[in-house]
DNA sequence: GATTACATACCAACCAGTCGGTATCTTTAA
DNA sequence: TTAAAGATACCGACTGGTTGGTATGTAATC
């Protein structure tokens, strides 16, 4: 990649399009034919960026970790002093991103490794690194947050971590079922009353389960 | 449906392949003829039960409604005499169920929505029901428990009865991602923990955000 | 002048869905 | 008791449009 910053080349207008579509369909449903019509290049084009519809999907949850990855980087929420407030202001803005259509909110990726997990490993695994790497952005705050407690429970930051990733996930699967957003942000609601009990009011409880 | 015992009839094969299949490939992906042939069925007989691939997508989210809640229902974990004891061995239960592979462990309808919530809304409303019928075995017992610690929180039985479903999907969507259950079940014992924590440590505590 | 970045035309395989036909089960009435 | 009549369940060849992918050509750029 030896120019960062995209020109409307027929690569960036393709992963642009794909972003929206495949959010919109989902990987399997959105075909070669449409997807260069939307971005408005031709199948030529197409072919000549990506050997195959998988390396596009591949190339789209890299692009789309690039997209994301600088909209948190830039996100208000790392001002505050104390890294709990960090990882609540993360989650308030994850909260308020919730705006527009189903499909302008929901995650890329979340979509995509749900349809490919199985019969496309380069896809799925493109997809776990962009998650897990969104991930690992929150769990140095967790730590600390541990530390400024002096917290020594039986999970770890990088547990907490994705459990977040995973309530988010979970919240754009019952959006999607009920048409709207609204269920999303009771969900996020629960996952910052959950911190805030952990952090808060007992983090130190033993493992109900035991294992 | 005069038969409620399912012989091995056409339909039947067709819909317990369609359970299997979709799971592991997606609706999209998840061809007609393939799918024929896994039930070992012919064209013309998925042709006689179903108008359409989209009303096998509804009977198929109906059908694992059914097989679901077979499953739920006969459950050992209703015989806790405590209410908090039963949605907690309801967890328990369902982190037991992450037995096999990926795609024997995760969830029909949560995948299915994701691919047909903008395309199809008959499969989306089928897959909802699914989800929100599923939510509302729980409610009582949640609402049992906040009666038994006089709570009065300012979130809702049924709320925390999606988010318990909401976790769950986005377990299994890390699953996906990660090739294994291991993130699932820590993130169900994240939620078992946040349960804990709210009916026996702070359930009363105002919502942080305020809204 | 050669590599890059597209455009156009084309293809074989595949897709959901159709259709004429057969086997079997149910109803009815002589 | 049985047989005509109809409905249901299923078969499998066929179709027309779509799919991902290719082959080849051309204009711009290095």
């Amino acid at each position: 990649m030896p120019a960062p910053t995209a020109k409307p080349n027929a690569r960036s207008k393709l992963l642009d399009a794909a972003l929206s579509m495949i959010r919109a369909k989902g990987y399997s449903a959105t075909t070669v034919d449409e997807l260069c019509a939307a971005a408005g290049v031709t199948k030529g084009a197409f072919f000549h960026h990506f050997r195959n519809k998988d390396e596009l999907g591949v190339a789209a949850a890299e692009h789309w970790s690039e997209v994301t990855g600088a909209l948190f980087a830039a996100a208000p929420y790392h001002d505050h002093a104390d890294p709990l407030d960090r990882v609540l202001g993360y989650l308030a803005f994850r909260k308020a991103l919730l705006q527009g259509g189903v499909p302008d909110f929901t995650c890329l990726v979340g979509t995509m490794v749900q349809e490919t997990y199985e019969t496309a490993p380069a896809i799925r695994d493109a997809c776990d690194r962009s998650i897990s790497t969104h991930a690992r952005t929150l769990e140095a705050d967790i730590e600390a947050a541990m530390r400024d407690r002096a917290m020594s429970p039986d999970w770890t930051p990088e547990s907490l971590a994705l459990h977040i990733q995973a309530v988010l996930q979970g919240a754009f699967i019952l959006a999607k079922a009920k048409g709207g957003p609204q269920v999303a942000a009771d969900s996020m609601d629960h996952l910052t009353r959950y911190l805030t009990l952990l952090f808060c009011a007992g983090g130190d409880t033993p493992n109900p389960k035991g294992d």
